[in-house]
DNA sequence: TTGTAAGCGTTATCAA
DNA sequence: TTGATAACGCTTACAA
């Protein structure tokens, strides 16, 4: 049990309202000096810190503000995620928030997951959601503060990339370049932004005389997709895609197919997440399951509040992977 | 402001008591069927959820854990940290907790940080740190319930990979490739897992007969340093690196001065988490800031949070990045 | 300058 | 089977 305002103000030999004004620096009522310098020092020695929660019950704030994504839990091995992350972290750290990552919502009704979402613990979410996620109108209809991210959200205020322009310039791009039939691989994702690229790509030659055809990203087989793409007689000389992830799969099959990029096959990608600074060879290295590890230690953590004792070492075997580098 | 129990209670007309008990399905007293039933549906209809603050405070727990990292905030551009964030939201997801990214303790003491972890927004850590980090210690003093991962604290139980075999496996390998002299590229950060395995790792090589230097990792001129080192005369033939990351910048590095690689020099890593999706080619692709607009997005919301009005679509500019495979 | 007391929305004890 | 009522730890009028 942590150290309550009220053990401070006993110890202190002061009143519970005395010891809250001390603690919150109040200065309305003007405290002795003397009262308020001992207060600090009893407070401190018993590592006083006032109770987040009580407070927002009594205040009815909280500092913490939500994120929620469409799917279940966020990967971070998504460098777009990672991005956001990132972002809402550095806000987060300026202005005094916590940052609460809702993961307790799966595999639930809409309905549901809104009710989850609205349970108090945070002030407002950053939603990141396809289009005519059921869960984003729930939550504008109960008004939850929200903020939509690189997905425009009809029903909320968005933070959106200038997708058309992004296109344009990639057009111009391809165009200059004499590309005069492309093809956009789109994703099975129904995502604003991938709407408003594709049509504007779309567009875009069609309107110079040249023509854009939008096809679904291939997932399973991206090797036998390109070759035979590339054997097809009225076939695009450049390879538009939705995103830097989808984009450099692309290279890798080209050059996995003997391809030379971009004379026989360009491509273009659409996010400038992915760095070069991964050379294509593979290393000598030693692989750690961290993501069980974390697992593991979460694991740990909830039996230890369940009063459990747990070892103080657990080790993970550890495995060499072969590569090319040594 | 959201819907009360009392509310619910009131629409349905009965007590509070009743309401709390249906809503919590308690079996002990035997509720009537119809008023279950009715109240339930009240509930439904107004979009009724507990409130989780609340609740916590009366009940003294609170289903939320954190993460504490010695650093400021968590770059989750480190595929280490993405790992860690994926593996603690698989098992939140799974046995109903939620994940506070704790970001409000930048620049503090280390006894105010550990406040500021300490105000019972969670119920425990999982924690990350260098050695003898000061928060740690004093989290370990007040009994706050933490596990660390990755690398161990001896205060804290501790999820740790088993370095030392990690390292003899590395040792095995470079040994048998004939390497007899090889540096080890280490890290200013003061890791538990770096000093196991540098002092590991020269340990096992000084015991065969062989040796190992180790050396800080090179972080302003990585270039120089590789040159330099290949010029001295007493060369190293492999290069240790203590994680993925730094091994591929060795790498890059080396194929950028034309060394063959492994022949002139070898690199191992450790971590097996960069795989070699991306091939050493730029993309041409449009850049997006996405961090910036993640962090527009969060304090976007605190100003709604503030009550202010806010445009429906905010739009940020994007950029062509010149690339070679288009 | 300090103290008393009400109340935030739950849960839980104890009567009715 | 249901209903008052007292906590949980804090903030904040208002009273002394």
């Amino acid at each position: 049990m942590a150290t309550r305002l009220i053990d401070i103000a006993e110890k202190a030999g002061v009143s519970l309202t005395t010891a809250s004004h001390v603690m919150r620096g109040y200065t309305k009522s003007k405290i002795k000096l003397e009262t308020t310098d001992h207060d600090l020092k009893v407070a401190d020695e018993h590592g006083y810190r006032p109770n987040a929660i009580a407070r927002s019950l009594k205040i009815q704030r909280i500092n913490t503000i939500g994120l929620y994504t469409g799917y279940g839990y966020h990967s971070l091995r998504d460098p777009f995620l990672a991005e956001v992350y990132t972002g809402i972290q550095r806000v987060c750290s300026d202005l005094h928030y916590d940052f609460l990552v809702h993961v307790d919502i799966e595999g639930k009704e809409p309905s549901e997951i809104r009710l989850r979402l609205n349970d108090g613990k945070v002030a407002g979410l950053i939603v990141h959601a396809q289009s005519g996620d059921a869960v984003v109108a729930e939550l504008a209809r109960i008004r939850m503060p929200a903020v939509a991210i690189a997905d425009r959200q009809s029903v909320l205020p968005s933070v959106i990339a200038d997708d058309a322009d992004g296109m344009r310039q990639l057009a111009d791009y391809l165009w200059s370049r004499g590309h005069r039939h492309i093809a956009y691989l789109t994703s099975h994702l129904k995502l604003a932004s991938i709407e408003a690229r594709s049509e504007t790509i779309t567009q875009l030659m069609a309107e110079r005389g040249g023509r854009c055809t939008v096809l679904p990203f291939p997932q399973l087989h991206p090797a036998e997709f390109l070759a035979q793409l590339m054997e097809s007689e009225d076939r695009p000389t450049a390879l538009c895609c939705w995103n830097d992830y989808y984009a450099y799969q692309m290279v890798r099959v080209g050059m996995d197919l003997g391809l030379r990029i971009p004379e026989e096959i360009a491509v273009v990608g659409f996010d400038g997440l992915l760095d070069t600074l991964l050379p294509a060879r593979k290393l000598v290295t030693v692989g750690v399951p961290w993501e069980d590890m974390a697992a593991e230690a979460s694991k740990m953590l909830l039996r230890l509040l369940d009063g459990e004792t747990l070892p103080l070492v657990t080790t993970f075997p550890v495995t060499l992977i072969a590569g090319d580098t040594a």
